[in-house]
DNA sequence: CTGAAAGCGCTTACAG
DNA sequence: CTGAAAGCGCTTACAG
């Protein structure tokens, strides 16, 4: 492993200009060739940790994740890998579980670990985060949530909202469910239900119910048996597309067919939503091209350049086969 | 930010002591108990870089995957966290789409970064690797796949295409088709057919047509239907359980009921299969299990001790819907 | 058991 | 534009 003594000695100069020229200070021309020759033929390239243990910083984006088995998550993880790549940085992953504590614990940990930035994906913000955002000097990226102190990057969750229920309306709809999650998740469980009940108020002679469950496939088949009892939606809204999967499978447990007794529709996109039987009608949400525009932002951040507080991600309504047309007298 | 100089002079001894201190070095248990009241005091926690500045490791694991998007990943990398975490390593994790010159590449970045060690899923490996894995000096643990040069952790794929081969006949089918992937896969592409074939050869009067496709439930959807051309299985066995949603989703799209008119198996046991109309038969492999033992033996080899060439990892059939039992004339 | 000193490979004022 | 020197925060022989 050549050091940058190295290169020094085999340049006929001092390590500081050799530093110099790595780090784009004032290099005369000929000296400029001389080392990008010398560097390129001995393959040399500096030691990360002495640049660090100096700069104080290293050239890694933490990534915080509440968990790594989601198509949400790992999309989004691609984005931002794909864009960290091209400035030449690395993605350091930490997966809490769902542990606030541990979230917390983590942050404090990369902050000690001088990451350049910090991207958060977590489903929601408590004082300790940000006291904690606070006490660290990392820029942190917020994703998938807002809070007016940090910077967030978000999908357009109340709008997202507001256009499934439009379009169900549209389709005729007017006997409606919605099955959601707890509000202390605000993006899911708070934005995308106002969104929903926007269209709902704009539109005339919707009866609509509200439910609840959990984020998983199974708690949401659970949580879709529920609403059956007693009330018989002619469609039922879900706020992520594991819901809409789980509510699938409910209704067919139930004897329900889906769209023909029964339409449903998801939230998110995801792969396995074209593929069902039958296919799911959802709002696609851009996590890969969101991974992407966070690696560019945090990264921005860290430079010590100014980004918008706010940046939201775009959404469009998938049409497929799990929602049938109503028709509305009169 | 204390630095090691400063929890010397506060306890009145000189650095080597402290540094010692926490290497688990000599130190008299009086002074032990002073520092480490001290650093408890202070919060006091080592600059990572100086230490890998110094010691030339660091405690970061890389681990190279060929994308984030699916189950089986995602479980792997949550089992190698959760792992990691215990030993107070650090995943970094780098994606490469698939792309093999990358992934190369990136074997040598990690090695340059000075990563204790690298946790590879690579769908293949050729020689480009194996030149890789000698000039890096950083020990390398291959995951789902093994190569006779390398450490190597796989699931028991030919004993579990063995196995689903059994079951599957065990049900009373005897028109069978396999539709598998390239054979530059050796895990998915030739094992598991291997050990499927061992199971048909053992028993009798078995029919069966062998067919490739590709990893997308899309691909997997075209590859069925050019099954469904002029042969009529009563089963269709899938190398993985996103083949069998294309499967699945092509047989209904034929018009075939599924297990009524075809029985169908997936390979992986992705939460998906479970909830999906019908719930589908696969092979369940432990994928964060398998993350987990992944973690382990690259610490154990990062530390120099011993593992063996080969590890296995185990699996278990899970019957569930998509198969039906057919009665074997006498 | 403890300490002084050198050195890991860089960067960064400061002179020239 | 270039160089000598100090220093980032550790660890590690080497003495004592």
């Amino acid at each position: 492993m050549k050091t940058i003594a190295d290169i020094a000695k085999l340049a006929g100069v001092a390590k500081s200009t050799v530093s110099r020229y790595l780090n784009g200070g004032s290099v005369s021309e000929k000296m400029k060739q001389r080392l990008e020759a010398i560097i390129e033929e001995t393959g040399y390239t500096p030691n990360t940790f002495a640049q660090s243990l100096k700069a104080k910083r290293t050239n890694m984006i933490g990534t915080i994740v509440p968990h790594l088995d989601s198509y949400e998550i790992s999309q989004t993880l691609t984005g931002i890998d794909n864009e960290l790549r091209k400035w030449n940085c690395h993605m350091l992953v930490t997966n809490t579980n769902q542990n606030i504590e541990r979230e917390i614990e983590i942050l404090y940990m990369l902050a000690k670990q001088r990451v350049a930035g910090i991207i958060l994906l977590a489903p929601q913000i408590t004082d300790a985060h940000l006291q904690a955002f606070n006490e660290i000097t990392v820029p942190v990226l917020l994703v998938g949530q807002q809070h007016e102190e940090v910077h967030s990057l978000v999908h357009n969750d109340e709008e997202a909202g507001y256009a499934i229920g439009k379009y169900i309306i549209e389709q005729g709809h007017r006997r409606l469910a919605f099955l959601g999650v707890g509000e202390e998740n605000e993006a899911i469980g708070i934005k995308r239900k106002e969104g929903f009940k926007r269209a709902v108020r704009e539109a005339n002679g919707c009866e609509v119910h509200f439910f609840e469950t959990g984020f998983t496939m199974e708690e949401a088949a659970e949580g879709a048996l529920a609403v059956f009892e007693g009330y018989f939606p002619s469609a039922l809204i879900c706020a992520t597309d594991d819901i809409a999967i789980g509510a699938v499978k409910a209704a067919y447990k139930k004897g329900m067919h889906v769209p023909a007794n029964i339409s449903v529709t998801g939230f998110g996109g995801y792969a396995i939503t074209k593929m069902m039987n039958p296919a799911l009608t959802t709002v696609k949400l851009h996590f890969m091209e969101a991974g992407e525009t966070a690696a560019r932002n945090i990264i921005k951040l860290a430079n010590g350049e100014d980004i918008p507080k706010l940046t939201y991600s775009n959404f469009e309504i998938i049409a497929r086969e799990s929602v049938d047309k109503r028709f509305v007298p009169g």
